[in-house]
DNA sequence: TGTATATTTAGATGGTAGGCTAAATATCAA
DNA sequence: TTGATATTTAGCCTACCATCTAAATATACA
């Protein structure tokens, strides 16, 4: 079940979209995702709750560090959601 | 060229995306476009300048009516953004 | 246990976004 | 030009969002 409403809001932010970027990279903990960005570790936090909310990322506890990851398999949902809302044709038709 | 940050704002509320499934069935008036909603047309005016600023629908005057319609084009390249902001392959490869 | 490190949660604040009403603009039709 | 219809613009208000600092929680290590 795709939670379209938390997705887009998710997306909105240019910092949230930045997160999403580096972990497409692979996984990183909080503290190396905050070497990037020039906003407090407190407010990255939220964005990471505003993108788990969404289910687009994942974390993980490793020791003193939580480590966050990519969920790409909501992705596939959102992109065939962005599809269906412009009825373009995909080949797979609908990837759920 | 795509603007992600206006498109994606754009996509963030509920009432634009509900627009643009409407405008997905064909073109409409403003005033045709505001039955469906329970909102002023003042405001719905504030979210065609939203929609039309993303580049995400177009204007046209006809007679006394403004009449919106979907900018398709807009959409492949929003779902090649997505898709290579999850790093899933697809196989027209970026429509640009 | 006590302390340091890593991260989140709580609470406050400024800015922006979306809603409203009222006024302005544009077109049509007498 | 005058009046009616369609839509946008202007101004205001409220709510939400991103950010901050400070305090709380969780783990590691001695």
């Amino acid at each position: 079940m795709l939670r379209s409403e938390q997705v887009f809001r998710a997306l909105a932010d240019p910092n949230r979209r930045r997160i999403l970027a580096i972990l497409k990279a692979g996984s990183r903990s909080a503290g190396e995702i905050a070497g990037d960005f020039p906003i407090s570790m407190a407010s990255l936090s939220h964005h990471y709750g505003v993108l788990k909310s969404a289910d687009l990322i994942r974390s993980e506890r490793r020791g003193q560090s939580i480590v966050y990851s990519l969920n790409t398999t909501v992705f596939e949902d959102v992109a065939s959601a962005l599809a269906e809302m412009f009825h373009i044709e995909r080949p797979d038709g609908g990837a759920s």
